[in-house]
DNA sequence: TGTGGACCCATGTTATCCCATGACTTCCCA
DNA sequence: TGGGAAGTCATGGGATAACATGGGTCCACA
């Protein structure tokens, strides 16, 4: 499994463009080893929860529509999941320099200007405005500590799981 | 199971680099031998209680993460912990000659500047700052002994606690 | 014919690889 | 038991490749 870890910083240009920072790119290599060539190998959503743009592996993307395939296609339910999932993605595929092009609604939601983030989330990343990554940070590191989801308050468990474990 | 054991100071030099310790080397050689290869055998870390670095083997880190995946990727849990987890770490593999770079964030965070020290903490490792270091170690002898964390009295949990967990 | 997008090439900067050196430790043999 | 001799280790610096980024050109579509 592949992972996006880290954060990095790179430029939006006139023509909205930005490179996909490298360590990404070889993920994406990786994770997108399997699927058809000449399809997108990444899907761009407007997130939901926060002002940024989510990006997808095209594998991770079609796994987390799978469920839409249980529905029945005439329900209201197929119609509301099918429009929050498809509505606002963007299928993208980077060029031969590694860089991809941002719709302007998603830089609009995202709020982004010249600078832009990529935050590596595991399996998917995120795409922000420099100062709102560093608050979500911020944020995520509290709100995660408050509800003890980090070693901290459950050492015990977790470190015995890790050693047995993997 | 290996261990990272001792405290070992290094010089930072212009570039970033630092040699890892050759015992901590020959640790992380055992830990990582059933990774696959080209995997970053160490992810570096921002440490949330404390302003160092921490410094995981890549089995360690995985088992850390593990029970992100029993979380819904679309709960505001996965997102902060994710974010938390991901997004302030950073693989990295040694060089020939051993030794490997810090990023910029991280440096800052640990406040390096030419000397960094290299402590053992068991299953992982961490880098700090030597004066830091160092009263780090005296509060943690403090503590250790106000609470009758003696061998006797703890077994393996409790010491993996006291040492990995804050 | 004008406009926007995709493709291609060019360049500065940064990071990565590779070799060299000095201090120190360990080992071996006289 | 002393005195090399060889290896390990940490560290410095230069060469090379990777990367991020800017700008130009061609084609499609309106």
């Amino acid at each position: 499994m592949t992972h996006f870890l880290g954060t990095h910083q790179n430029r939006l240009d006139l023509k909205g463009r930005v490179s996909v920072p490298a360590p990404f790119r070889a993920a994406l290599r990786l994770a997108g080893g399997t699927e058809a060539a000449g399809a997108a190998p990444l899907v761009l959503r407007r997130a939901h929860q926060h002002p940024c743009i989510e990006a997808w592996p095209a594998a991770e993307f079609h796994a987390l529509a799978a469920p839409l395939q249980r529905l029945d296609l005439f329900s209201e339910d197929h119609d509301d999941l099918a429009s929050a999932l498809y509505a606002d993605a963007f299928p993208v595929e980077p060029d031969k320099e590694g860089r991809i092009v941002l719709p302007d609604t998603l830089i609009a939601h995202a709020g982004l200007t010249e600078a832009v983030v990529f935050m590596g989330l595991g399996r998917i990343f995120q795409i922000w405005e420099p100062q709102a990554a560093e608050r979500r940070r911020a944020e995520a590191r509290e709100r995660a500590r408050a509800r003890g989801l980090t070693l901290r308050q459950a050492p015990t468990e977790s470190l015995v799981q890790a050693g047995a474990g993997e």
